[in-house]
DNA sequence: CCAGCAGCCTATCAATCGATAGGCTGAGCA
DNA sequence: TGCTCAGCCTATCGATTGATAGGCTGCTGG
């Protein structure tokens, strides 16, 4: 960065990411032009292009940035040995809390068909794979009988739309207790006792601690771009 | 229509709503050119414009469907008299298989930010409200002791990916047990005790036999335009 | 039988799209 | 001091967009 920058303003990439995914989320990837996400950032439309090849790109960055972040994506859940309400709470609640967290909107990316485009069929690949990789812990839940026995698709399918949900709240609460609440709903949908909820909340937190990622008291908000 | 129509073949305007509507959904509405549906119809780009006037009006068209088709978004909800679990159930179900019997792929209207288009508005406006009154249904079964005393925002959205999900489903399943399987989950996000939920189902189908509109015992796709 | 017109066509429009070429400027460094 | 180059600019590209103008054809109702 060698031109001046002005004093507390985020550099130009990070202006770009932020108001492409504002606008990617409100008018959708195919609905915003490079010109306005220019005239957002405060620059004309080529300078864009000295800081992103193209507006694919753009994108790119933002699932790059989301998938960085999310251990869902990244086939690496938490808690691997817990059982599987303790798992699929704390995975939920994970979810939920990283994209609450965002520093982007992220609405956009998943809110439409943007990873079935064939620029982002890698992206849409990643993210069957954790989809199945939620279908194993039902059923392996409805193996043990905590969990009902319905369809785990659909199941699956339903909670993928309660955490795409969460990105649409992101913008709107701030508030920590939304994670475990989402989380408490995604367990209702498929546990057989619900009563039994507050203890599994418990032992989720007990593991965290035990482990040494203390699940967090307060909320942080993310800002660097990876 | 004068011009000779194809035996056994749709009329051209219904043959733009299903394939711009099947377009919608896989590229989105801006990611989809008049180009392409005109060349899915079989017809040159222009003639589109004989049978509506503008691209806008074939999603005006696909939105106006839905709403015929959706007692839901009519504001105008089953079994007024019942008790909320009974009436969630019901009204989840009934949106369920609107979606499921639809003769179009309407992924494309609400998986999208596409009613968030000015031009849209009074759609956003419409579907704002049949949330509400999701709400309003939620409150008044926490009133009754019936449903868990949870953010009743929060319910309503996940029950609104719920329904949204369905709308996935719909190209893939034509199964009627479908809405059933989902109006149970639905309840399950916030019912207290789960185990009254095959009752509440006998219920259902029970009033809507006494109203002279049983539930279907089979599927029938809908084909008429309005 | 023929006038009217629905339905489709070709040709073409202005606007907008994403992207490129090349020039200016000023901070950082030798 | 003077070279380098990141960062932004203006000007402009070809492609594609949604939409219009106007002509041809053949069914249909009077």
């Amino acid at each position: 960065m060698t031109r001046t920058q002005k004093v507390g303003s985020p550099p130009t990439t990070e202006l770009i990411l932020r108001e492409a995914a504002r606008l990617f989320s409100s008018k959708g990837f195919h609905g915003t032009s490079t010109r306005e996400i220019a005239d957002a950032v405060g620059i004309r439309q080529p300078s864009l292009f000295h800081h992103f090849p193209s507006k694919h790109a753009i994108a790119e960055a933002l699932f790059q940035y989301d998938y960085d972040r999310s251990p869902g994506l990244q086939l690496r859940p938490e808690l691997p040995d817990a059982t599987p309400p303790v798992r699929l709470f704390q995975i939920t609640r994970r979810e939920v809390l990283v994209e609450l967290t965002s520093a982007y909107d992220l609405r956009g990316l998943y809110l439409s068909a943007l990873m079935d485009d064939p620029e982002f069929a890698h992206w849409r690949a990643t993210y069957e794979q954790s989809l199945s990789a939620a279908g194993d812990l039902i059923r392996e839940g409805i193996k043990t009988g905590d969990f009902v026995d319905k369809d785990p698709t659909m199941a699956v399918e339903i909670l993928d739309a309660l955490v795409n949900q969460a990105v649409r709240w992101a913008p709107r609460h701030r508030d920590l207790s939304l994670p475990d609440e989402a989380a408490e709903m995604a367990l209702r949908l498929v546990i057989k006792r619900p009563s039994r909820i507050p203890a599994i909340r418990r032992e989720a937190d007990r593991l965290l601690v035990a482990a040494g990622t203390p699940w967090p008291e307060e909320i942080a908000l993310a800002t660097q771009t990876r």
